[in-house]
DNA sequence: ACCTGAACACCGTTCAAGT
DNA sequence: ACCTGAACACCGTTCAAGT
């Protein structure tokens, strides 16, 4: 807080006074920029040029703020119908979030760790779960949406956290790789050759999706046999 | 550092010096009781009896002593026969490293986001991408490789990581859940009552890395037709 | 070569007041 | 109800010295 210019209270200042959800505002649009993990409270406060107790007078502490943004991104990822067959349902799914959340770096982490407890989440959970249900997974029916929601969400944190890493770092690892595109080990140079040819990394994410459901696939086999 | 008995330099106080190894070693027995992301440079300093700036001096920065450990760890992860069937390598190596990596939590973290630079890394990566490739994955091999791999690390990150939540959001996640264990939404109960049966989420590992093998196969037998 | 000690620029969070 | 301002107990890292 503490503006050169103004100073003492917001309201004699002639501005409005702070609310959640200017509070929440303000927080999701760092996190579009920055990631979850690339702000802090006091960042936020200078932001909404106010100290950094204001927030939490009205939203609470770093990780209700959290919450919040998070439960907001959240609500805004697809939850197909539950008609469709459950090959297309998990894959219109899984293709669907990743753009909501990679555009709210650090939100996909907070759903594998927090996930159960925010409402709109519970909706998804619930209808994929019984979408496996129906198509025959039975028992199995939790594991398999593990499987799967893991296959898409595990990935998509493990990208947003790649983003975050530093530059440095990120050069070191396209050095080391750039080294081994001729290295004698051919499983390496392969490796190599394939991470560094432009986009070609791109469509791991649906390849990946595929797989996982693919695996699915051979269990239900499984479960009915001839 | 500053012990209320002894102050002044070690080497007055009849102590050997410092070296990295007895730093890093220091930094493992940390990382084994608190993770990687569970201590602080002056904590291990306390630890060691000596100034944060020691640490700096014969090892480098966080980022140093993070990849020292992270070294030493991985470096004790399993690297299966080249000559096992590619479903039987794949098996073996990541049914073997969770023992490894769950020791040290925030190690899997470390080698999904920086896997590339160490070099026991290097050598499970040519050998695995290289069984793929003699059993028929052609050049989708890197693929499946990452695919297979990300099944096993990213769900140890994810373990590792609710494991390092507080308490209180464990146990309000868990409330939540026994709240739904007899919800009308009868897939959210099914889950519900999957996550909270004692012990049934432990074979969900296994049962996982059994999911992503199946996919493969699913590819490889697409990619082979008749 | 190895270590001391202070300092800088940060954190999240709490508390006692003010209007 | 809403906000101010100071303080507490932390961080990682750097720098100038000392022996």
């Amino acid at each position: 807080m503490s503006s050169a210019t103004e100073r003492g209270p917001r309201v004699l200042r002639g501005e409005t006074p702070l609310t959640p959800e200017l509070i929440v505002d303000a927080a999701e649009r760092l996190t579009a920029e920055h990631g979850l993990a690339g702000w802090t409270i006091r960042k936020l406060a200078t932001e909404l040029d106010c100290w950094p107790t204001v927030i939490y007078h009205h939203v609470g502490d770093r990780a209700a703020v959290h919450q919040a943004v998070a439960d907001r991104v959240v609500s805004r990822m697809p939850c197909p119908e539950e008609e469709l067959d459950w090959r297309e349902w998990f894959t219109e799914l899984l293709l669907g979030a990743r753009p909501v959340l990679r555009a709210y770096p650090g939100v996909a982490r907070w759903l594998v760790l927090r996930g159960p407890i925010v409402p709109s989440a519970l909706r998804i959970l619930d209808r994929g779960v019984r979408v496996l249900q129906r198509a025959g997974f039975g028992a199995e029916a939790p594991m398999i949406y593990s499987s799967l929601l893991n296959a898409g969400m595990l990935l998509i944190m493990s990208y947003d956290e790649r983003d975050a890493e530093s530059a440095s770092t990120k050069t070191t690892i396209t050095e080391a790789l750039g080294a081994y595109r001729d290295d004698e080990r051919t499983g390496l140079a392969a490796m190599a050759e394939y991470l560094l040819t432009p986009g070609g990394t791109e469509p791991f994410y649906a390849y990946a999706v595929q797989r996982a459901v693919d695996g699915a696939q051979t269990r239900l086999a499984e479960l009915h046999p001839e």
